[in-house]
RNA sequence: GCCGGGCUGGUGGAAUGGUAGACACACGGGACUUAAAAUCCCGAGGGCGUAAAGUCCGUGAGGGUUCAAAUCCCUCGUCCGGCACCA
């Protein structure tokens, strides 16, 4: 009969509620754990991946808490977002309620799961009492004059309806439906988050030893620093300076041509200083690249495309006249918008002048001794070399070259060292309704003037129809739309843009240590003891947005004062993604399997055991519905032993017998493998995170204590220690179960209020042990001989063996090789 | 193209310089049973060998370092991931 999974987890469920034991407080004089995972967005139900993730954080949870940490650990909803929206359309509903009813049905699955969250510290950023924080940050960041309007050139998805940060632009499309991405010129709200893009990088190396390597890597790309120069080209025509940035001012003799981006502001003047029928057809190209979509326009295959202008710029060095073209392949938010171009030693530039037939002239030669040729050259050439060409400078290695001539530049004032960022401005506007609204009016008399803080929140209407997708409902409320303008008083107009989600994940574990605040964000002192975050779980797929987004906010929220850390996230697992039939879990492939319905069919702990004990964390992980019968059949081992010999373990409770008291070796064995597994588990949680081989190593103590069989009152005492050390530390893993047989065996106390077990040194010790006897590195042979022998006398006791002695008859023993208690190797000759 | 990470039995995976394949799944055998399921026990990398003994091979391929390499180094293959016209 398998055990009753059913009652026995509801049970348990609901000691723990009652008993509040999964409360925390702060609380100076205790060591905290901030045990944080990313939370969830309600799209409707919980997938495997997120049993994944709080499976791992509800481990370790539970086992700080028993190694007396006083654990922060509780989880939300990221509710704001445009599925609502959609699901609104479709469903016919609001997405205030499909969001909320969605809340309702995750957090029960959560509950039945058995994670001992704080639930009294839940965060919901839908609600006005969260995202009233939003718009109070959001004004900080404006008196801080990191936020503010721009018109630009701004990523647009068509299907969504709303523009896009950079960082939400996967391989040109969108990130939630992948249609391409477009540029639309339109006057938004930004946060110059390009003003720590040092400091974030500079603390990937400084403080975030406890990330994956690949997730720093990631972002150090991301952030993309680039040091160069900044050198400029005089156009007497136009009377204009037009400025360039470059990494390779080693190469500043090699330039041929120079090019602008088609939105660089020097476009317009040129056009209204040329004769109409070139003027248009200069507008025909700017128009003819701005309908390409970014993928066609910046992907690295993508045809070149450029257009020659009648004006030229003067060389700063040389005083030539360097010839003006606008290309497609130039990019208006990196470095100036404008190029100098080097067709000899930039792939880029040189495919451009082979397409239009512009001179290349080689200012580097390759240290072999190569001489280049400009015009048969069939690349560029980008390595590293000797100068040549470029007067004063020929003969100079690269590396050399590059110092030497800015310092040159920069005294002789033809240009200024300057470092560049790949890292974009957060765009921030969303042309949605379900969001955080943006806190601003418009006023005629007074312009764009800042909600005051005490009118906060700016409440999001929710009784609304959305209609159509891109078409925010708050378009059509003038009751929200129209108000009065904080300074004078008259008629304004409310933003009717709202804010990117990502804001609302950018600091909900701050509100998680201060749940329920009132008057901010959240209490200094809360956030003080409780962050940073310890140890946070979630997807790698977050790596360059969420991510550094957080990132970001805790060094802003720092800078006035409010929080004392610099960096959030002390240490990051990304786990791996949830596998079936060879790919990722989707409703689209129609592989994926349900939480609940494995829940009633095998109970919250086997599921967790299995998802657990499948893969380490950080691999993929193949779903397996043998596995899981396989984990509940291990369960239900467990179930079985207890509850077959529950008499005869309880009888045999009362004491614990001291390893130097026991003489039968079998008996001596078990006792070393309670504490083997005691201290092997404890170091797989806690320092590897590697739950597989501490759940295979809990597994091996099940089957020890069953190959036992001896009926002395030592051995029932034995066993009984076992199964203690065994309950205990399976329980972090398979709570419920654990706790009912915790019970059945007469304990008093919840299980997961008791500390974790200790290793008994005296225990670990080994009577004897296993010596490899290797001959010339091969296994010859393997010996028990007792735990702790002096080195020469194992080599003497291993060398006397007939059968080594057989093997070295007639060959000469060129040395020997020991290790105490593993091995003797001997090298022979002949 | 650049950067990073993998590659170990039929399968998921152990082992981070010292007995390769822990633990589990699947498989085979046995016990129990009228029978089956469930359960308990046993076996198992591959070749040669009836078997035992033995012996050789074996961690993507090849080379190197070492008494000893899945583990360290070099070259290559392959798969996955990230970035990619960022001047």
């Amino acid at each position: 009969m398998p055990y009753d999974f059913a009652n026995i987890e509801q049970k348990w469920q609901e000691r723990w509620n009652e008993s509040h034991c999964f409360e925390s407080h702060t609380d100076p004089s205790k060591e905290k754990f901030f045990c944080l995972e990313m939370f969830p967005y309600p799209s409707g139900a919980l997938h495997m991946g997120h049993i994944r993730n709080y499976s791992i954080g509800d481990v370790l949870a539970r086992f700080l808490r028993k190694n007396g940490k006083n654990v922060l650990y509780t989880i939300g909803f990221d509710s704001f977002g445009m599925p609502a929206e959609n699901a609104a359309i479709k469903y016919k509903t609001r997405p205030h309620d499909w969001t909320l009813s969605n809340i309702a049905y995750m957090t029960e699955q959560l509950k039945r799961m058995g994670y001992s969250y704080d639930w009294r510290r839940e965060a919901i950023t839908c609600l006005p009492e969260y995202y009233k924080w939003n718009q109070w940050i959001f004004l900080q960041m404006y008196k801080k004059g990191i936020v503010f309007q721009k018109e630009a050139p701004v990523n647009w998805c068509s299907t969504c309806g709303t523009v896009l940060a950079n960082e939400q632009v996967v391989e040109g499309g969108c990130w939630r439906c992948g249609t391409p991405v477009t540029k639309k010129n339109l006057k938004q709200w930004f946060i110059k988050i390009t003003d720590y893009a040092q400091e974030l990088l500079d603390d990937i190396e400084k403080d975030l030893g406890g990330w994956p390597r690949r997730v720093r890597i990631m972002q150090t790309n991301w952030i993309g620093r680039s040091e160069g120069a900044r050198l400029s080209f005089k156009i007497p025509e136009l009377n204009y300076e037009l400025e360039a940035f470059t990494t390779r001012f080693d190469t500043v003799y090699g330039i041929t041509f120079i090019a602008l981006a088609p939105e660089h502001e020097l476009v317009k003047r040129m056009k209204d200083s040329m004769n109409a029928e070139d003027a248009q057809k200069l507008s025909e190209f700017v128009s003819l690249v701005s309908s390409q979509s970014s993928i066609e326009r910046s992907d690295a295959g993508a045809e070149k495309l450029g257009f020659k202008t009648p004006f030229y710029g003067i060389h700063p060095v040389t005083g030539k006249k360097i010839p003006i073209w606008i290309a497609n392949y130039i990019l208006i938010d990196y470095g100036t918008g404008a190029i100098m171009g080097v067709p000899a030693h930039d792939q880029r530039d040189f495919d451009f002048c082979r397409k239009y037939d512009i001179p290349i002239i080689p200012v580097i030669n390759p240290s072999d001794g190569t001489v280049l040729d400009g015009s048969t050259m069939t690349h560029a050439f980008e390595e590293d070399g000797i100068v040549c060409n470029s007067e004063n400078f020929n003969g100079m290695k690269t590396s050399d070259a590059i110092k030497a001539m800015i310092d040159w530049g920069e005294k002789e004032n033809i240009c200024k060292r300057e470092v560049n960022f790949k890292l974009r401005d957060w765009l921030i506007s969303r042309q949605r309704y379900w969001g955080t609204p943006i806190p601003f009016v418009y006023c005629d008399k007074c312009g764009v003037v800042p909600v005051p803080e005490d009118q906060l929140p700016v409440r999001l209407p929710e009784d609304v129809e959305v209609k159509e997708v891109g078409h925010s409902p708050l378009l059509d409320l003038p009751e929200f739309l129209n108000t009065t303008c904080p300074h004078c008083g008259g008629p304004a107009r409310r933003e009717a843009d709202t804010m990117d989600t990502f804001f609302c994940s950018s600091w909900y574990f701050d509100r998680y240590c201060s749940p329920g605040d009132d008057k901010a964000p959240f209490e200094k002192s809360d956030v003080d003891y409780w962050m940073p975050v310890d140890q946070y779980i979630g997807g790698i797929e977050h790596a360059c947005l969420h991510l550094i987004y957080a990132r970001f906010f805790a060094k802003f929220l720092t800078d006035i004062g409010l929080t004392k850390y610099r960096e959030p996230f002390t240490r990051l697992l990304t786990q791996g993604m949830v596998i079936k039939d060879g790919a990722k879990m989707s409703k689209s492939l129609g592989n994926t399997v349900d939480p609940t319905e494995m829940v009633k069919k095998y109970g919250a702990d086997t599921i967790r055991l299995f998802i657990l004990f499948a893969a380490p964390p950080n691999n993929d992980l193949e779903w397996s519905d043998r596995n899981v019968e396989g984990a509940h059949r291990f369960l239900n081992r467990v179930w079985r032993y207890v509850e077959e010999n529950a008499e005869a373990l309880k009888a045999h409770g009362d004491k614990i017998i001291p390893m130097n008291a026991i003489k039968d070796s079998k008996l001596r064995e078990l006792k070393r493998k309670i504490h083997t597994t005691i201290r092997d588990v404890t170091h797989d949680i806690y320092d590897e995170k590697q739950f597989n081989t501490a759940i295979a190593r809990l597994m091996e103590l099940v089957n020890a204590v069953y190959a036992l069989n001896d009926s002395s009152a030592d051995s029932w005492t034995l066993k009984r220690e076992a199964v203690d050390v065994l309950l205990n530390c399976l329980s972090p893993f398979c709570p419920h179960i654990t706790e009912e047989l915790w019970q059945m065996l007469g304990h008093q106390n919840m299980l997961c209020l008791e500390a974790w077990p200790s290793a008994d040194d005296e225990s670990l010790v080994k009577d004897s042990v296993t010596i490899v006897a290797q001959i010339n590195g091969k296994v010859r042979g393997k010996f028990e001989r007792p735990a702790g022998m002096e080195k020469s006398e194992l080599e003497r006791s291993i060398m006397s063996e007939k059968m080594i002695q057989d093997r070295l008859m007639g060959h000469e023993v060129v040395k020997v090789i020991t290790v105490p208690d593993k091995l003797v190797n001997i090298v022979i000759k002949g």
